[in-house]
DNA sequence: CCCTGATTCGC
DNA sequence: GCGAATCAGG
């Protein structure tokens, strides 16, 4: 395979989205991610700024030792993702009252800021994702590494628990999945599956 | 061991 | 220009 215009054009879009090299290479098919990073460095898009207002990056001599990809794009702004621990509605009821359904205890501050508490963004209703998911989740937060924010880096699950006014509240910080900000488990929850999606023929 | 990007260098 | 091999790191 060869670079043609239209995978020159990939490669520069998906580099430029933070993809890794692989991801991209899987993608074009034909070549390994070496081609893709060769590539890119010849490109001289090695440097991922690509585009944002984030030009900066004026001596290129040092390395932060902290990872400079991350402060591209992902991480941050975990409140835009969708927030697990779905409302109480359909609760099993063979748990201990004092834990809830995710068998994680409730503690009192948490009781405390949900009647005051506002915003709580809208949440996934838990019956539209498949139960499968929710109880791997169930699982996946009792053994998490509870992590804070500054903790986060892109090899850690950002999923957000608990609420950010409580004490309880940390991001799971498991392994994440290749590509995914989220561990194999909260990356079942948290990309589904369009659901009632018709394919249009052409 | 899995992965990441960076660099080198024969082709 | 290309990319496998290699390097350096998480």
């Amino acid at each position: 395979m060869s670079w043609t215009d239209e995978r020159v054009e990939t490669l520069k879009k998906m580099w430029g989205e933070g993809q890794s090299a692989s991801q991209i290479a899987k993608e074009l098919g034909g070549v390994t991610r070496n081609a893709v990073i060769g590539k890119v460095h010849r490109l001289g898009l090695s440097n991922r700024a690509g585009s944002a207002g984030a030009p900066a990056k004026a001596a290129p001599k040092e390395k932060p030792a902290a990872a400079p990809a991350a402060a591209a794009k992902p991480a941050a702004k975990p409140a835009a993702a969708p927030k697990p621990k779905a409302a109480p509605a359909s609760t099993p009821p063979k748990e201990e009252p004092e834990l809830d359904e995710n068998g994680i205890p409730i503690s009192a501050a948490r009781r405390a800021i949900i009647p005051a508490g506002q915003p709580l963004p809208p949440q996934p209703s838990a019956n539209e994702i498949s139960p499968e998911a929710l109880a791997k989740v169930s699982e996946v937060e009792k053994t998490a590494k509870k992590l804070t924010l500054m903790e986060l880096t892109e090899k850690t699950c950002k999923w957000p628990v608990g609420d950010p006014a409580t004490d309880d509240f940390w991001f799971c910080g498991l392994a994440v999945q290749q590509g995914k900000p989220y561990c194999e488990a909260h990356v079942g929850v948290a990309f589904q599956p369009m659901s009632s999606r018709r394919d249009r023929r052409r």
